[in-house]
DNA sequence: GTAAAAATAGCACGACCGTTCGATTATTTC
DNA sequence: GAAATAATCGAACGGTCGTGCTATTTTTAC
């Protein structure tokens, strides 16, 4: 918390050294948060307690507290990790599909694989969303500007879609996503709720229903539009999905 | 808890007469689970505490819980009753409209009200299944029997619907009801956590869509299929939902 | 009215919660 | 090495939780 807005670089020659951030202390900060994070997409952010983190880190309570502070401070480092994880295994993967319909579909089976694939894990954008609807404060702003910055990208893909031509060009992206978004939270509530167990073919089907409908009328047979589009070879360091700022 | 297996009809004359079920026990005990639902749509069913329901009903704490048992008996009172209000206010009201799409659309609507018009309060159905999708036991179990239900009975709509000639015949009823069960997922999402205020009108177009790629197709113009069909007088009595049993 | 029985209150227990604080140990800097 | 500082521990506090007991009050039955 307070050390982290100290800078690296700045050094002292004095008998009274200003601290520099030490190594030590962040690492077992990032092991903490990381068993928070496993902690938190099962039974919850509201449902993350010290007392079991602490078990889990083998630490005592206070060990464990004087990292964060606060245990806002604490949901808010899980929030900021889920965020960076799910760039890392949904965003910045697609991005290497060709631009428009196959790099859409890419982030969409990306995001289809986070939220239910690996069942034993909840999604804290989902779970969260229900625990703090009606809990102002700095988790519920994390959470809605992570879960923002993704809907926008999202948005910006369909967008980019039409643009190449793989869907129509005057076609709402707003709902479009909406419409995608639906498919998400409706996977996740049968895969881990109800455990229907095709669930997962429905979401495709519907997936495919809804790109069909927002598709540029083609006028001969083939029903994916021109596979020859490159993929963009250098994104990885180029774009981004945004920070939750 | 025990006063509720005890039949109403037995009585007996003797000195040491057994007891049959009084009233004032009965009544408080409702007025405690309505508080109680109001309550858990605001926290959910898990932030349910007897201490604060106690506070609210200006009841003493052993006082409330006495009528229960437990917390997890509590809970499933509460789902039971959330059951009830949902089969009264969702399901016979659109039981009233005619047989097919418009039963149909009208479950539909019904269903978008009570899950997102009344923003003050959430849904219990989704907030509960991301709470208990994790915990097994009793609570789990009527949560998850009573949201069957329901999709029961809205698959059943879509099936008479197509039958009626409104929407394709060989259209898969549970495809659909997915999808229709995707776009209310969104709508609360979209309007109690992100507060996006053009969800409604989102969700209703998303719906019209589904409908019109189900549609039975149509040689003539009309879009809405003869809406000369007559409504059902008595289906108060005799439609059920189903009990969560 | 009286007596049985049901409904409610009062109190206490043990468990866990987040948090504070001072002491102790590790780590880093020189 | 020594000195400084960061990291961690241990114990404790006030609080809320669900729950179990025993009184006391209210309701019902006769």
């Amino acid at each position: 918390m307070s050390t982290r807005s100290i800078r690296t670089t700045q050094r002292r020659t004095g008998p009274v050294a200003e601290a520099r951030p030490l190594q030590k202390g962040q690492q077992t900060k990032a092991a903490i948060v990381d068993a928070a994070l496993g902690l938190a997409t099962q039974i919850g952010l509201e449902g993350l307690s010290i007392g079991a983190l602490a078990e889990v880190m083998q630490m005592s309570k206070s060990g464990v507290f004087a990292h964060f502070g606060s245990r806002e401070e604490l949901q808010i480092s899980v929030v900021r990790e889920y965020h960076a994880r799910f760039e890392d295994e949904v965003f910045y993967p697609a991005m290497a599909s060709p631009r428009g319909l196959p790099r859409l579909r890419a982030l969409f089976d990306n995001w289809m694989k986070r939220t239910s694939v690996e069942i034993d894990s909840g999604c804290i954008y989902i779970g969260g969303a229900v625990e703090f609807d009606d809990r102002p404060g700095p988790v519920r702003d994390a959470l809605a500007s992570s879960v923002n910055t993704w809907l926008s990208a999202m948005r910006r893909a369909i967008e980019l879609a039409a643009r190449e031509g793989h869907l129509k060009a005057d076609l709402d992206a707003h709902q479009m996503a909406f419409e995608i978004h639906a498919l998400i939270l409706a996977l996740h509530y049968e895969a881990r709720f109800l455990r229907s167990p095709d669930c997962v073919s429905r979401a495709l089907r519907a997936f495919d229903s809804i790109v069909a409908r927002y598709s540029a009328p083609e006028p001969a047979g083939a029903v994916t539009p021109s596979p020859a589009a490159e993929p963009d070879p250098v994104v990885r360091t180029r774009r981004k999905l945004g920070s939750p700022a």
